[in-house]
DNA sequence: CGACATAGTTAACTCCTCTTAACAATTAAG
DNA sequence: CTTAATTGTTAAGAGGAGTTAACTATGTCG
């Protein structure tokens, strides 16, 4: 079953306003912190999902692994992440956010969902309810389909 | 009156989902495309608030007139969009977008939604109809809110 | 008209980030 | 052990996209 129209045209609006302010905010960020797109890309990889490697990171950001060791030396210069031998391989340099890096990971995430939880002081009780409701169902079937 | 702990919560968990999705595939289509995140926002700005002139553009992505007329000037030789001198002031240079620039602004905003409306293909009638309404609230606040 | 402001373009330069290629260190396979 | 594969780094160079400064064309105002 598809979704009707008008559920995809209300998908479509509420899209459009999510990444036009949650990006214009992550934009203020950024340019705030000196941080590129990417290499905030390199500190969310690693907040969600543990340490890794340089090649993993190169992977995920869809460039060579040249490229993602010199990003990794930019952010170990700024004092983000940390590099150390993994006792498993010691081919691979172990990849883990730094306290600093991990607080900046956190300032990013609330950067780009403040617009939104003040949107939030704006409803009242029952919306506040009917709307966390349907975000968390939202947001646990997307876990579970991707 | 600020949101509960719970709600405050939901949003972020949300967010970072929907950022992290449409974020996936919205880069796919750039590298498809061949455009910049830039670019792309030029097509965007064109897109919702319709023709403007080359300053306008360089306000909006925070960056010098030359530079907007750079980037411009890349998006008129891709065939995106159209330079015509506005006849109130024929200093501007009136920015429009064709045919193709429409598509594929079209195109990429599909690309940022289609993970959702497959998402909603997933939901029983009413938990569509809950989601539609909960989402349709929030767009609407935020847009008077901006 | 004449002086100044505004819109846009162009040139020269810088900075950032990517690529490829060569290399060192370590591990895996025959 | 020897050879090959993998991980990461470094060097050299290309390209994108930004900046400032100079310039043209047009509009505004005394």
């Amino acid at each position: 079953m598809s979704p009707t129209e008008q559920t995809t045209k209300v998908i479509r609006a509420w899209a459009e306003v999510f990444i036009h302010r949650s990006l214009r905010d992550f934009r203020r960020f950024l340019s705030e912190t000196g941080l590129s797109h990417a290499q905030f890309g390199i500190l969310m990889r690693l907040y969600h999902n543990g340490p890794c490697g340089v090649s993993h990171v190169g992977e995920q950001l869809g460039v060579s692994r040249a490229a993602a060791s010199q990003a990794v030396e930019r952010l170990v210069q700024l004092g983000l992440i940390t590099r150390t031998e993994d006792p498993k391989d010691r081919r691979v340099r172990r990849l883990t956010l730094t306290e600093k890096g991990r607080a900046l990971s956190e300032a990013g995430i609330a950067a780009r969902t403040r617009w939104l939880e003040e949107l939030a002081d704006a409803l009242t009780p029952e919306q506040q309810e009917a709307i966390t409701q349907a975000l968390a169902l939202l947001t646990q079937i997307a876990q579970t389909n991707d």
